[in-house]
DNA sequence: TTGTACGCGTTATCAG
DNA sequence: CTGATAACGCGTACAA
């Protein structure tokens, strides 16, 4: 029986042998749902994703499943959409199913609530918190001090010694950005899509803390939605200040943006990246194939979803995973950036 | 116990209240484990989708999880990266943790290989079957007559009756595509990523038909991988024929494709629509914002996720589901394609 | 080396 | 209406 089909030291082949025969002859099937009861945990994981229509969660999500399936779990999965409500249900649903670990990519929502205030008894892990701000946040991140922005991030993801975080390192990743466009010459630098939710926050305080570095002024900092109707309709507002105001490069929060971006710039019948650089932030599938090609920062998202598995696989194995990881970005030079008209 | 919880009618109200503040205060949660074993059957679904970086079937798969998630159902996921190898283990998987039903979702393989020969115990249903032809189909479906490639078509695609499909109607779009370039005035027209799988063979047979309906002669059918890059690539071909053979209008087999063309018959100092239209087919979020925006098919896939899923659980219901549907598409008229040059 | 109870947390059934 | 009890299919400990 078990023993047999198991591969236990102690029994005969000849036995091995018989049961296994046995098995084939009935189609024998060795059952997860009994298993799992009986040894009280599942060889199942619980993966929160804010949405799996975007390509960026789509691919972290493609490296946990990826690990998982190695590792012989499987993964119930389950989008957010960005709402700590929805966030809640669910992880009390991977709880009722007895997970023997979650991930939560892209969390919105405060850890506090996911366990009614209690230690969970499940591994969990942390992949990209995108916590959202109340929206008074955005003045703070523009103008605050960067002590107190860090201040801000840091209260609002707060987590209890139970979670493991895989982060991507944004204020170096936009530090990245800014230096490139600084040694193309630029000096006049702009950015768009600040928003009240982590990332952002981040990205504007090392686009602001680089443009400090190079005792260069603070470009115009323009809210906007993060997709490339948010960044066109952003860009379209900042192109209609004054000439001499306008900025020689443009930031965007992400290549979704981006592609907004040099649409808008484009309309305006400004060359990129003649006229205008534009950066973006990810290396969406897409930012290869924009016209012209987006110069943008990287982030290993299928390697950020392997990590968070095998975090998870080390925690169950009782081995005390490291605690939290911050990855590094990688510029990728294309088309879309270039010195400023005149150098 | 059960009874109250579960809102039996045969349970004094004060009774129930007791059960329910005792079960607050152990903060019980049901084991949906031990209830699938006794009741067996688990609430969950298995969903094998393509890859879920695709935004395409990511879509999909947010209209599954949307379903499932209203009717109080779970779903475990993986990817099959079209690999049938990977597709038989995985719904392997699924039965071992004893799902309700299965989405097969871009089947690539042959289903008499995914239960082993046997009528499967739980509901199946198929979305988009992708299934891979050998490469000697590529000159059927250029040359042969339809009843051939339709032939073809259907005998890898068959199902056993068990299985019902939620399937794209690939080649009525493919038909609406060029009646759409064929009212704009165009006379020749070609059509570019033509591959031995499924939907390509049924594009590219829809669009022969049209072509034919419209009494137009065949244009060149090039094939190419479903890429950027391989669009990108075949257009390059494609556009160093002699000028008076050149097309004034390209459909492309998807949307990736489609943005790829663009890019080669702009680098080639062709505009775009003006002096060739290109069309494409999906309406991938992208689409919009390629420039210029695409004319393209729309995909109903979040409703496609969501009839599979509705399916599934009409399945298991025990109502007598619809077998199969044939989703229509919908022309999205944007940017990339107008008159040819001199009309 | 192998056979055999027992129990995991539910639901269903049957008797009170 | 409610309380007790027998499965569900497996792993495991203990006896043979």
């Amino acid at each position: 029986m078990t023993r047999a089909l198991q591969g236990h030291p102690a029994v005969r082949d000849e036995t091995r042998r018989k049961v296994e025969a046995a098995a084939r002859r009935l189609d024998y099937r060795p059952d997860h749902i009994a298993r799992a009861l009986v040894t009280r945990t599942s060889s199942t994981v619980g993966m929160l994703i804010p949405s799996s229509v975007d390509s960026f969660w789509g691919e972290v999500a493609a490296g946990i499943e990826e690990a998982a399936s190695e590792a012989n779990y499987s993964v119930l999965f389950a989008n957010s959409h960005s709402q700590p409500e929805r966030e809640r249900r669910m992880i009390e649903v991977f709880l009722a199913q007895r997970v023997a670990g979650i991930i939560i990519a892209g969390a919105a929502g405060e850890s506090a609530s996911w366990f009614c205030g209690e230690e969970p008894d499940v591994p969990v892990v942390i992949v990209n918190w995108d916590a959202a701000f109340p929206a008074r946040f955005v003045p703070i991140v523009r103008t605050g001090s960067p002590q107190r922005v860090l201040k801000a991030v840091r209260a609002a993801t707060e987590t209890d010694a139970s979670f493991s975080q895989i982060v991507f390192d944004d204020l170096g990743g936009a530090q990245q950005v800014v230096r490139h466009l600084v040694s193309l010459g630029h000096e006049r630098i702009a950015f768009v899509g600040a928003e009240p939710i982590r990332p952002s926050l981040l990205r504007v305080l090392g686009f602001r803390s680089a443009l400090l570095e190079a005792g260069l002024p603070l470009g115009a900092i323009v809210s906007s939605p993060r997709s490339p109707e948010g960044g066109f309709q952003a860009t379209q507002d900042l192109l209609t200040s004054p000439p001499d105001d306008l900025p020689t490069a443009i930031v965007a929060y992400d290549d979704a943006t981006a592609i907004g971006v040099i649409r808008a710039v484009h309309a305006h019948g400004i060359d990129v990246p003649g006229a205008m650089s534009v950066i973006g932030f990810d290396d969406i599938e897409m930012a290869a194939f924009s016209e012209p090609p987006l110069t943008t920062i990287r982030q290993p998202r299928r390697e950020m979803g392997r990590m968070a598995m095998a975090s998870i696989l080390s925690s169950i194995r009782g081995e005390s995973a490291q605690r939290s990881s911050v990855l590094p970005g990688e510029l990728v030079l294309r088309r879309s950036t270039g010195p400023p008209p005149g150098r």
